[in-house]
DNA sequence: GATAAAAATTAAGCAATGTTCATTTTTTTA
DNA sequence: TAAAAAAATGAACATTGCTTAATTTTTATC
């Protein structure tokens, strides 16, 4: 019966993480489940638990993924035309990955880690990865010392057009409203704002 | 065994909610199974299905009774100091309403309806009491015919809060950033913007 | 090349889930 | 008091996450 080393376990650990992309793809967190997965693969259960320790575990690593594949597609811009246009260059990018992939991003804010249980500092890296392609943008508006204010706003920034994105992606954005125009007017608000407070500074 | 009419109907519907309120709050999406709800108000998960249609019925139903809470509490703000301050006001409370039960208002994120299913209008219309406070406290900044504009610009400043607090809820805030220090940079920074924009147009 | 140790895979099983429904009990009506 | 309607139950079903004993395959050793 069991077939040891039609893969290892590093293709097995690959394989299943990309089943479990497809099925969250298609159908969301609903459809995420040990079976499915394992069918997908041609494995059991057992195997499954093998290669990972948990359900969440299995879906964490999938989350590291989508980071991963996020910061792939945004690295890829040209950030040369200054500060607004760069931070909006990234704030389309953003919404260009989650509108075309809606369920694997509704993933993102689906899955709680039950009490206890962390997410791995992995992810957390994932995530200062995308914010430092903010940082890169919002550099010529901050002088050097005050890296520590960029990051916040940063921060606020990126925090802003998750929350715009995880209603669209849960279809909860009113109809007339579009995901482009809010984010547009979330950046060039904002940035206007960030300028004035800049030159305050400054002075 | 049945004991008919030891509760009306509305009153089985109004402890459910209550007990579900009493299980988000304290243990978030993954406690509230029907089973447990039932043994909480002392009946079996058959009547339970009586009331409900669904576990997802319930849930959204609860949700409604957060909108609300949350809607009740932010009607009482004096909202009195102009725009700036009025709406810093409602943003806090709004903060402060999240961040006293951060399992239950992370339901809002957790929960979505499988394919097919809508949320009843009846929560959309919750929603838009609660923008309405803010579009009453943005008033003075936008000339009369250019409502549209006004409650635009409020949907994109509550998606906004809305991304950070359902970060914060879920824990997934870098721990030297505190959600008052995030709400107060978007919402002053996207006031001067605007500010600027406003004049910008009257000019 | 045979044999023993190690590793990998499975299938069966457990407890818990959402949901349904025939049955039983109670209340209402006549 | 009897019949009809309503309400509540508990048992059942399919499906979940997860565990584990048993089985098969590979690998290492002689």
């Amino acid at each position: 019966m069991a077939r040891r080393k039609d893969h290892t376990r590093e293709e097995l650990h690959e394989m299943a993480l990309t089943a479990a992309w497809k099925i969250a793809e298609e159908e969301g967190l609903r459809g995420l489940g040990a079976r499915r997965v394992a069918r997908e693969i041609g494995y059991t259960v057992g195997t499954l638990y093998n290669v990972f320790t948990d359900l969440d575990d299995m879906t964490v690593q999938l989350i590291g993924r989508i980071f991963d594949a996020l910061y792939d597609e945004l690295k890829e811009l040209p950030l040369d035309g200054g500060p607004e246009a760069d931070l909006r260059s990234l704030a389309m990018g953003y919404i260009r990955f989650t509108g075309s992939r809606p369920k694997l991003w509704g993933l993102l804010f689906e899955h709680q880690l039950p009490e206890g249980k962390e997410p791995p500092e992995e992810n957390e890296a994932k995530i200062q990865l995308l914010l430092g392609l903010n940082e890169r943008a919002l550099a010529p508006l901050f002088p050097p010392g005050r890296e520590e204010e960029r990051l916040h706003v940063v921060r606020v920034l990126w925090a802003s057009l998750h929350g715009m994105c995880s209603l669209a992606s849960a279809g909860k954005l009113a109809p007339e409203e579009t995901l482009d125009a809010m984010v547009e007017t979330l950046v060039s608000y904002f940035l206007v704002g960030l300028r004035n407070e800049s030159v305050r500074q400054l002075s």
